[in-house]
DNA sequence: TCTGGGGTCCTTCCGCCA
DNA sequence: TCTGTGGCGGAAGGACCC
């Protein structure tokens, strides 16, 4: 989906058409109706406190704001940028009215996470069909009628990638970005995917990126030209091999259509770094809190989990995990709350913390 | 004024056991 | 009995993704 929870936002506020917003933050900053029957709007300069922006709309963009960037750094560079909170539950709805729309076409998909998808077209009727020269005709045409039935589900945009395999559409549903669709074959690697940075092979991070600009490899090309064994030598067996692979467009991994949950986790950034000892009950409380959201989580989806874990992020950003795998697995929010205090004294809690989370992993299904 | 929340997967290390 | 080897589960950290 196109700029996914920016896109639902401008549904409920066509006004805001065109304009550089961003979603993010807490609950605060919700928009207010005004007696002259339009809305007021917070500014993104008038931000105090912590947190990122989730997504920004493309005219955002323009401003050298995005995902991932803290709130007060955007706030600089865009201090007129309308600011909105999230809202998680109008953007699942869509979530699920998008994947039911594409679903009444192509029934085999593999959830990516909210607004993301993979789709096995290679057995819906037509796929193989070419339509005059154009082998991909058939296939073509149905990935238009499933973006044409996205719409008018849900009044939103979104691109795809029809390639022969996972990594190749990853990359080319970004080429047409936004409302694009792009068909690719294996014969249009060389042009049209080797010229593209490495970062854009979903897998290389910024790490690995970093690590191949200092080896002097900076396009998926010159990536695919490396020798297989320098790529071992530099990144071990395993990711080197891979590098290699996918880097020549080579992916066998299926379309996963069904998947079992491994954790379930719920974690909380503070307003302010709180001590262990000064803050004592107000962190116990949080703790309680977490504890009892992840039983609710486990409980609501049928599941128990057997490793109770928590994480906790110190105020210089160093993150800590314990986690103690139980007898039985367990669902209460007692239980959790008390392996993961269990946990907890077995950290050094002389730094303040910024970040608290508990998790339940060894997911079984009740 | 830095840097969210929810995940998955991989690697490494360690103890235990065959 | 000593030593090596290898599998496995658990724990911790890290890279990466949406």
């Amino acid at each position: 989906m196109d700029a996914f929870f920016a896109s639902v936002e401008l549904l409920r506020y066509p006004e805001l058409a065109g304009l550089p917003v961003v979603i993010g933050g807490g609950r605060r900053h919700q928009p207010l109706a005004q007696p002259d029957g339009t809305r007021r709007f917070a500014r993104l300069g008038d931000y105090v406190g912590r947190g990122v922006i989730t997504t920004a709309t493309y005219a955002a963009r323009d401003y050298g704001v995005g995902s991932g960037m803290g709130l007060m750094k955007a706030a600089k560079r865009a201090p007129d940028a309308v600011l909105l909170p999230t809202d998680f539950e109008r953007y699942r709805d869509y979530s699920r009215r998008f994947k039911a729309a594409v679903a009444e076409i192509a029934p085999a998909i593999e959830d990516r996470g909210i607004d993301e998808i993979y789709i096995d077209l290679s057995d819906v009727p037509g796929a193989q069909d070419s339509v005059g020269f154009d082998a991909a005709g058939g296939v073509r045409a149905l990935a238009q009628e499933i973006r044409n039935n996205v719409r008018r589900a849900t009044g939103l945009t979104c691109s795809m990638g029809v390639t022969p395999n996972k990594l190749l559409s990853k990359i080319a549903s970004d080429l047409d970005k936004p409302d694009g669709l792009a068909v690719l074959t294996e014969a249009d690697v060389p042009l049209r995917i080797w010229p593209l940075p490495v970062r854009r092979i979903n897998g290389i991070g910024p790490k690995a990126g970093a690590k191949l600009l200092t080896l002097g490899i900076r396009t998926i090309g010159e990536l695919a030209a490396c020798e297989r064994e320098r790529l071992v030598a530099q990144f071990g067996r395993s990711y080197g091999r891979w590098l290699h692979d996918a880097a020549h467009g080579r992916d066998d991994r299926p379309v996963e259509t069904h998947g079992e949950p491994v954790s379930m986790s719920r974690e909380t950034t503070f307003e302010r770094d709180l001590h262990a000892v000064r803050d004592r009950a107000e962190l116990s409380r949080i703790f309680t809190r977490l504890a009892e959201q992840v039983a609710f989580d486990l409980q609501r989806k049928g599941y128990a989990g057997r490793t109770i874990g928590i994480k906790l992020r110190f105020e210089d950003f160093k993150t800590v995990t314990r986690d103690l795998t139980l007898e039985q697995p367990v669902s209460d929010a007692r239980a959790i709350r008390r392996a993961a205090g269990l946990c907890l004294k077995r950290v050094d809690l002389q730094r303040r913390l910024r970040l608290l989370g508990v998790r339940a992993g060894s997911l079984v299904r009740l």
